[in-house]
DNA sequence: ATTTTTGATGAAGATTTGATGAAGAAGCAA
DNA sequence: TTGCTTCTTCATCAAATCTTCATCAAAAAT
């Protein structure tokens, strides 16, 4: 059973999200203030936090901040106030995954929930590709720290492959990729590109194919 | 380049957003009514939708509902309704991914934009069926934790299969299923198609048959 | 039981797709 | 301009894959 923390201060909220959750078959426990919240976290295994900015020990933020710098759970904040640059400061520069406002109903609650749950499930942490050393700055790469000789065009698509990596990219997405506007490139060009960087890095290393052909779609880095 | 579709009839509104998408680094097209949305889904590649549910043409839900049959790409609705029943219906009937309502700022769109793709990143694949498991960025489909070899087709197919189980497909809806435009093709194609899929399955696991075929209607997957 | 319909199967044919090499544009510096 | 690099297009070939077809087996209808 997935269990949810709320962090709420009024205990009407809390116990009335709580009493949805228990009708869809969540486990949950709340705190009414932050401190308590975090140390919980620490301990516990928690699949979704509910967060109320409006703490009376810690403010919200603090408390999703300190979230953040131990976890990736999904956070959904819940907030009284309306306000725009809250909702920005949360989703952007916290990490929240859900900004709820004003009318607190508790089935409108769940319904975030669930859909944040649907879509968080198990971390497949995006790994770095180890193989691969970008240099936005200067618009180098190396490969097995040997530096590769490429184009413009090919830095652009082989940075973006690793940058994305395990997933298809259509040619018209590394098309994008290369130009800002739509030029009236043909899709096979991109062919030709991948071609090229293949070449390249088939001379640093003979061994593998890195470039995966995903026949009838497009291109992908695998790992 | 993330590529976000902007289904919004108010003009504005879409410029205003599409605006700040643009300062934000993401490519983005709108369209004011749904047909030509869902035609572009189709033959595009989509990495988020934002969908307003009053539009002139068809309703916003009905909408979300064609998107769903063919797609998992993040849905987020925008309405100028605050309705607690379209949310719950949006979010846990239909699948959208989030609900933003009324003032519609550009920014807090943005960053609600932000927030669900930094989580559907972490998280392509999906898992319908216990035994199966869609990659949907890969194309690539783990039967029983195995790779399974497919072609696109049969991919498509078997996708389909696996997200609406339980289900008799006609042979004529498989084949829209793996073409989005109406070819001449022969409903017996589908014949061959599910042929290869199961050899490729039983090759896994031979012990059951998946694909049940209705004499007379088409094909179903059994849990 | 016999006929008819429907689907499975294997193989052959048609079509699509991608790799490749080379040649044509387009941009850019000297 | 001339040369150089880079991006794009083109033609060709090989391979993958989609479709069709003929045949046979199974199920349903008569």
């Amino acid at each position: 059973m997935e269990h949810i923390l709320i962090i709420e201060d009024d205990k009407a909220i809390a116990e009335g999200v709580g009493f949805a959750l228990d009708k869809d078959a969540f486990s949950w426990i709340s705190f009414d203030n932050g401190s308590d919240s975090l140390e919980y976290l620490n301990d516990n295994k928690v699949d979704l936090v509910l967060l109320d900015v409006g703490l009376p020990d810690i403010s919200g933020f603090d408390v999703l901040r300190k979230i953040r710098s131990k976890s990736s759970v999904p956070v959904i904040i819940i907030s009284a106030r309306d306000d725009e640059s809250d909702q920005v400061l949360s989703l952007e520069g916290l990490g929240a995954n859900g900004y709820i406002t004003k009318p607190f109903s508790p089935r409108v609650i769940v319904a975030h929930v669930r859909a944040q749950l649907r879509v968080f499930r198990r971390n497949t942490e995006t790994r770095t590709q180890t193989k691969f050393i970008i240099n936005e700055a200067m618009k180098r790469m190396l490969f097995h720290d040997q530096e590769v000789t490429l184009t413009l065009a090919e830095f652009k698509i082989l940075s973006h492959l690793v940058k994305h990596p395990n997933q298809v990219h259509t040619r018209k997405d590394l098309l994008n990729v290369i130009w800002d506007r739509p030029t009236g490139a043909d899709d096979k060009t991109i062919n030709t590109h991948v071609k090229s960087i293949r070449k390249r890095l088939k001379e640093i290393d003979d061994s593998c194919e890195h470039i995966e052909t995903i026949r009838g779609i497009g291109y992908s880095l695998v790992e």
